[in-house]
DNA sequence: TATTTTTCGTTACAAGTTCTAACGCAACGG
DNA sequence: CCGTTGCGTTAGAACTTGTAACGAAAAATA
């Protein structure tokens, strides 16, 4: 019988030991910032002392690098059983909000500050276009009837970052103001610039996405 | 005759201190992000060692806030210079881009990632109601010829975040769409999220703005 | 002018952090 | 059974922020 699955039982308690110290790591994310990350905490609290999470991660950068893939994943992830039902906008932007409040510091790991040197490596940005390929299917999908926008245009003509996907130079347009104008709510949201304004975050993000799905 | 702005030469010389210590922390947070910021690193290139210059910022923290407050203040002069010329939503969006972009790293200390313990000090908080206040004479000045929007309505029974500024539902909520829409396009693009997709962000970033300024 | 007081910059040190190196032990594979 | 491989340890280097104590210089005061 091959081994289906488990395989030997040192990688199996490797790839444990690697869970149990992300989800120590999130932890420290979600209460205290990525900046605040400290590898030293994370293995007191494993019960191993310092430099044991070496066997694991190259170091602090590397852990967080694998956490922003996990992150991706997750709203690739999340975006995929979205679109399950086919595609829709308006359950793509909820799953975002979703996927977003849920844990904001993770969200901020993919679309926050970024550090000035780093680059993300390229099966990072593969799940990004991945991202955006469910996002272009369901623009695809809403029908446009207003006149091409001059952008629109200029995207039809610079389109390599839609990958080959074959969708409408409004459907593009329509993409990219779907991810900008959500994103500009929800960070806003998320940053707590809205805390104490006394309005609702979640009907300024209803509304930006009424004007998405209803106009043109 | 009274020393007109020079005061005592002591608290001359700590001033232009202060401000050269802020100088070489803007130099670091533009090159390496305001997590990589060293208060070693700045006492060494002002030819002083570390804790010298705990005789002019209590700490590390202290030392953002203030850099944060002056990022504030250099946003809302820029916000009060472009509105000279009278109240004009493009000549505020243009002068946001260019601010954003002379210095991205500034704009992340104001808009981006937060730090989940973090509040900032009212006299902060003062500076962004000076800026909202900008926009929304911009936007009060903007004549809004459709109809009031649902969401115009619910931001005209909660404004107190307007300041008693007399502005119309549909200018409050033309502000918020002002302010969430050009950020969320800045940051993107700042952040790095847009290079290598092929279109130039300020076409993206004008398509917002006009219709943002056309349009109701 | 002389004396007192305030302020500044220094060194020394504590308590953190990441990360490397060398060692011993335990478990896995032949 | 025994060798190889991998894991966790401690020691230590090179950093960081921040405190404490000291000396010197400058300013304020008598």
């Amino acid at each position: 019988m091959a081994q289906t699955g488990t395989k030997a039982p040192r990688e199996r308690y490797r790839t444990q030991v690697r869970a149990e110290i992300k989800e120590r790591a999130w932890e420290q994310i979600a209460t205290a910032g990525a900046s605040a990350l400290s590898l030293n905490a994370i293995a007191k609290q494993l019960g191993m002392s310092g430099p044991a999470l070496y066997r694991y991660f190259a170091g602090r950068d590397e852990l967080i690098t694998e956490l922003i893939r996990d992150a991706y994943r997750s709203l690739a992830d999340t975006f995929h059983a979205a679109s399950e039902t086919g595609p829709d906008l308006a359950a793509l932007a909820h799953a975002l909000r979703g996927w977003a409040l849920d844990d904001p510091q993770r969200y901020f790991l993919i679309y926050g500050t970024p550090v000035p040197g780093y680059h993300a490596p390229d099966d990072i940005t593969a799940i990004a276009s991945e991202i955006m390929a469910t996002l272009l299917d369901a623009c695809a999908a809403t029908p446009s009837d207003g006149p091409a926008t001059p952008f629109g245009a200029h995207l039809d003509e610079h389109r390599q970052w839609a990958d080959g996907h074959p969708a409408s130079p409004a459907a593009l347009h329509r993409a990219l103001r779907f991810w900008t104008r959500l994103h500009g709510v929800l960070s806003l949201e998320l940053a707590g610039h809205f805390t104490g304004m006394g309005f609702y975050p979640e009907l300024l993000f209803q509304a930006e996405l009424d004007d998405l799905t209803t106009k043109r």
